[in-house]
DNA sequence: CTAATTTGTCTATTGATATAGACAACCGTA
DNA sequence: TACGGTTGTCTATATCAATAGACAAATTAG
C-alpha cells in the first residue's frame, strides 16, 4: 500500500464527501505525492477521479485553502502551500529538540500551567506512589516554526521535585530541570501510543480542525536504576507530525 | 487530560454530528468509562449532554448497533457489548503473538498473497538493494478472536530469501520463516509511526466502518550485525488495537 | 490577438442531516 | 395494576451536502 493513491470514498458515512477528499488531499501531500508549490489535478481531472461533482471538490478545496494548506488561483491552478510533516523522535532517549534538528528553523516548550493535585490511580501505579499523595503537574505545548507539534502533561512526585515548575519555566527543558534534582540522565521505560479523533481540547491546544486525528503516548521516565520519575500523557497531530522509534539512541551529555 | 470526558462536537466541519457522537461513545468504551455490558446513558441525557436532539443521539446509537457495538433494548435501555483494545506489543523485538498471550484466546497471522517484483525505491533503500531488483512480497493479515487486528505488506531480498513465501504459508509466521535461511534472532531496526482515516483498502482489509482511524509503522528488520533482511508497513485499526512500546524487551531463543 | 485551460460565481434541484413534537411499545418496580 | 422511565416510530420543517448546468474572469499557450 505504499506509494499508491486509494483515491475512493465512500458515501452515506457521516462524512461529508467534501471533507473525505479535503482528507486524502492532505494525506497525499503529507505522503509526497505533492511537491510543495505544486500544482494540484484541475478540479475537473480531481471530481473524475473522485468520481463526484466538480462543485464538491470546489468544497474540499475551498477547506484547505482556509486552512491555509493550498493556494487557488484563478486561471492558473491550485498549489500546495504547506510543508512536510514533522518527523519526532521517540524512544528509550526521547528528548524534544535533539531529534528534531534539521527539520525546522525554531522549536521550544512553553509550559503553559502547573499545579499541585493528589495523584490520580493511573498516576500513582505509574510513580510508585500512595493514591492521593501529592504529584506536580505540568502541562506543556511544544512549537516547532510557531506552529504546536505537542501538547504533554507530565506527573512528578510533589515531595521529591519540589519546584520543578519553577525549573521547568526558567529552562524550559524537562531533562534541563531535573538536572536540578541530581538527574542526569535518564530512560523512557514505556511507551504506550493510540491514535484517536481531536476532541475539543485538542482543536484548541494544536490549533487543528475538526476531525482531525491526534496520536497519543503515555509514557513513563525511570533513572537508570529503574526507578520511576516521570508519568506523561502527549498528544501529536497526527496530520503534522510522525513518530519515528530509532533502536540506535544516543546517549545525552 | 486523563479520565475527563470531552463531550463536545463541532457543527458545520464536514463531519455528521451523529458520527460524532458514535465515535466519542466508541472512544469511551476504549477508554473504559463503560464497563461491558453497562448500560449506556438514556438518550434523552446524552442529547443534553452534547446540546442535540434526541434523534440525533438515536442515529449515533444506531450506527453503532449495526457495528455490533451496542445492543439496544426497548423499556430497558442501550448497553455495550464490545471488549477492550488489544494492547500490541512493539519494539526492538516485536513478535506478533509473543506479546498478546493472555489478551485473547485465539490469534494467528494469514498469509493472503505472495508476489515477485521489482523493488521500489523506498524498498530498495530500505534493504540496502539495486532498485528494481527482485523482492519478494508478502501479504498478511493478523488475527484475534476473529477479528482482524492488523495488516502488512513486507519485503524481502528475493535472491537470499527465494521460497519464503512458501515457508510463511507453511508456518504462518516470520520468525520461523526466517529460521530455515539461517537467521535465528534478528532486531528491529527502526519504525516510523503514523495515523490517518482508513482507506477503502482499510475498510476491506482490516474490517472497518468509515471514517476510522489506523495506525500505520514502516519498520526494517535487520540481523544482529545490522544487514537489513526485512521492511515492511503495517497497518493497524485504532479502535481494536494500541501500541505499546517497551523498554525491556527479552530476547527470543 | 485568439483559443484553450482553469478557477470563480450564480441558479436550481435533490437527498441527507438535524431539529421539534407527539405518542406508542416495552420494561421494571412500587 | 399503575406508574415512571426508556426505546421505537411517525410527521413536519429547516438547513447542509451534493449534483447539474451555464457563464464570467483570469491565465497561459499558440
Amino acid at each position: 500500500m505504499i506509494g499508491q493513491q486509494a483515491a475512493s470514498i465512500e458515501r452515506r458515512s457521516g462524512v461529508a464527501l467534501w471533507r473525505q477528499i479535503a482528507d486524502q488531499i492532505l494525506h497525499a501531500i503529507a505522503v509526497g505525492d505533492f511537491a510543495e508549490n505544486a500544482a494540484l489535478p484541475p478540479e475537473m481531472a480531481l471530481a473524475e477521479r473522485y468520481g463526484v461533482n466538480r462543485h464538491t471538490v470546489r468544497s474540499a478545496i475551498a477547506a484547505l485553502v482556509q486552512d491555509g494548506v493550498l493556494r487557488a488561483e484563478q486561471g492558473r491552478g491550485t498549489f500546495v502551500l504547506s510543508r512536510k510533516r514533522l518527523s519526532y523522535p521517540i524512544g528509550a532517549r526521547t528528548r524534544f529538540s535533539a531529534g528534531l534538528q534539521g527539520q525546522t528553523s525554531e522549536r521550544h516548550i512553553v509550559l503553559l500551567a502547573s499545579s499541585v493535585e493528589p495523584a490520580s490511580r493511573r498516576v500513582a501505579e505509574a510513580l510508585g506512589l500512595a493514591r492521593g499523595a501529592d504529584v506536580i503537574r505540568l502541562e506543556t505545548r511544544g512549537e516547532a516554526d510557531g506552529h504546536p507539534v505537542s501538547r504533554a502533561a507530565a506527573w512528578f512526585d510533589a515531595r521529591r521535585f519540589a519546584g520543578i515548575d519553577a525549573a521547568m519555566a526558567e529552562t524550559g527543558s524537562v531533562t534541563a530541570s531535573l538536572k536540578r534534582f541530581g538527574i542526569n540522565d535518564y530512560l523512557r521505560q514505556s511507551t504506550v501510543l493510540s491514535a484517536r479523533h481531536a476532541d475539543a481540547a485538542d482543536l484548541v491546544d494544536l490549533d487543528l480542525q475538526p476531525g482531525a486525528i491526534v496520536l497519543v503516548t503515555i509514557a513513563v521516565n525511570v533513572t537508570l536504576d529503574g526507578q520511576p520519575i516521570q508519568f506523561s500523557e502527549s498528544r501529536f497531530p497526527a496530520e503534522r507530525v510522525e513518530l519515528r522509534l530509532s533502536a540506535n539512541d544516543q546517549a545525552m551529555p
